[in-house]
DNA sequence: CATGAATGAGTTTTCATTCAT
DNA sequence: AATGAATGAAAACTCATTCAT
């Protein structure tokens, strides 16, 4: 923030420290979720004493959100480099589901974080949807962009990008909630390439097949 | 049909106090969350004392329980009878979808006990996974059962039917989530539509094309 | 009450309730002490509403209460009829303990109640010790008699006959308390026997022996 | 001793604010029996906030127990000091009659706990039986063995060392609990002389003289 | 008289947060 | 800065008692 001033022993400390918390608490929140999570059990899992805790965050909520933050910080880092790497869309749609997967499984107490932060959103009183609201689009921006792209070159069929995108999105979650869940083996590539081919092959041009079909309605349809 | 004995005045009350008493824990868990919510809210929602409760449930956990499964027997309920009524795969998919989304939307506070359920469910200590899975699995039989028939008559192409299925579970999910959250007008049936569309265009015998693509980038695609 | 009026139809029901009240009372009591008893579990085990209880006695503590002075008045009617048939002191004492025992181990349930009525009293804020404490006295006060009479009569040696009289009605209790709680077999009669002869024998007039014993150490005594 | 080091600041705290709760919670479950008190009455006592107690006690059971066995092990520790002390049989059994007394009577409200938590195991649904039973044990084990002593010597009668030890213990319960519920002047000097005055000459062998009695025997005598 | 549904005061226990050392 | 003892608000749950039917 100062510039170039080089960092006191303080800052290196502080550093270190609001670093342990985070990971302790990401740590005992996935476990456990908000309420369940005590801040005495998130000091022990950083070696702190419980009013430590308190030097670097002013409260539960406080480290809790500095938690999910920086997980989806490093979450968005990754999906954008995946994107980035890609050559073109089919493979920017195959890396978005793959970098993510892989990001979740390696941070699975970050995953139940994230799903519960969603479901406290969505049940949530207050309106922090703002804020997380905004950590979704940033992470699925680079996506829509990449779609928006294919259909204005006619790559794929026309569709709303932020629609498909975020079809992408959700198949992705749903996709690492059930690795996550899995008793038994779970082949996660296999996954992870089903879901991409099916979001690609729907992407493509209809090939005229279904105009019947769409023809001869029935009810119980979609009103669309 | 079940013994015609005439219901007692004590039957009607309690038939009665447990419906209000869900329909209030229902309302309460969908804004609070299971440890957000209190007995005393859900009490006073329901328009009785604190204690009345516990003469119909025996728990917190316990009315939770029962407010869940209700909702998840009616959603069986809807989305069982809308698949019946397609008469063929694509329908039935667009059914599928069209259902669960009238449900949850015509029941948020529902909806909001469901994701944290799942959010539960993934995040859970205890294996409560089994009696949840077992309900998404009663959910989801039927479609998978339509797609797997779709695959063996050749209607579409070799997917994993159970796979399929979950992914249309996740998009729906993910369409009914946004629907609730969105501040502004939110298309429902667009939404519907289109996550339809995306699906049953991906269930399409694929027309050869990707491979090539996959082997040879070509240039127009170099930077996504 | 009103002299010889006959009974009516509702002095029987009344009658039969409320001993039924009391006699579930005793047992639930007995069972689960004043505090852990139920007024639910009570009337449940006298078959009736629990409603039903407050007919019949103002309050948990009035019910209570009532048990507790039945059992006394009963035990007291033992106690009584047992010394009453004695021809001389040494069978007033061994009656004494012998009903009680008997009377005690008949009802247990009794017994508890009583054990904990007595912990209670001394205890207890309020002072509920004088009607209790006239209870004891009206137990007492035959023996104690007898035992004045005894000592007047120079049979036994000079004692404080409440004394004498307390010391019975201790062992007695002590006794009655081992035989409930024993896990094997107790015999109760030898204990009965073996009580009754320590006081017996405790009240003859000494020897003169013990005096000396006092004044100058025996040797074999040393170390006891 | 054990360790020399340094009592930490917390390890002083710990032991005081124990020793406090301790103190405090003997007066409350004296005074009101286990579940007349609260955990609110016992803190206020101890000067402290209701939070704080369950920092040094899990539980209101833990703290009872603790009290409790606190009180147990003192007692116990005055009665084998006092027996040990004493050169001869005779005094054995007034030593341990005196140091009961004045020990209870200088912690009436113990005596109160002691009283409630004997008749609590009488009551008992649960078999907390044993580890009290075993502290009795212990309590009573040096007075049985002297009288073991004194019986095999010949310097009383033939009895039943257990029988009568447990006979001594209950006539000093009975005597403190007299002591203690007493309105007026109780001279507690004369009432321990008595008890084992009549203990004493109870424990002499016999002069012959019951012989007689014991051959009429009536009914309503001791079956033994 | 009898019932049992309803009430709400009262109890134990937990835990985020504060603050003296 | 770090500690951890102390606090007290809050919440689930129980049960004696009341009262409408």
């Amino acid at each position: 923030m100062h510039g170039h001033r080089k960092p006191t022993r303080t800052d290196v400390i502080t550093e270190y420290r609001r670093d342990a918390l985070l990971q302790a608490a990401t740590r005992v929140f996935g476990k456990y979720g908000f309420d369940g999570a005590t801040m005495e059990h998130i000091a022990r899992e950083a070696d702190v004493a419980k009013g430590t805790t308190y030097l670097y965050y002013r409260s539960k909520q406080a480290i809790y959100d500095a938690a999910l933050s920086r997980g989806l910080a490093e979450l968005d880092q990754r999906t954008h480099a995946a994107i980035d790497r890609a050559p073109n869309l089919h493979d920017a749609i195959a890396a978005f589901v793959t970098a993510r997967a892989e990001y979740f499984l390696e941070h699975r107490d970050f995953f139940r974080m994230y799903v519960a932060a969603i479901s406290r959103q969505i049940t949530s009183v207050k309106p922090r949807a703002s804020e997380f609201q905004a950590m979704v689009d940033r992470q699925t921006r680079r996506l829509e962009d990449a779609i928006a792209r294919g259909v204005s070159r006619g790559e794929i069929r026309q569709v709303e990008p932020a629609a498909a995108t975020l079809a992408i999105f959700d198949l992705t979650r749903g996709l690492v909630a059930r690795a996550i869940v899995a008793t038994k083996a779970f082949d996660v590539a296999s996954e992870v390439a089903f879901v991409t081919s099916l979001v690609w092959t729907g992407l493509q041009k209809a090939k005229g097949k279904r105009e019947k079909a769409k023809g001869k309605r029935q009810k119980g349809e979609a009103r669309a």
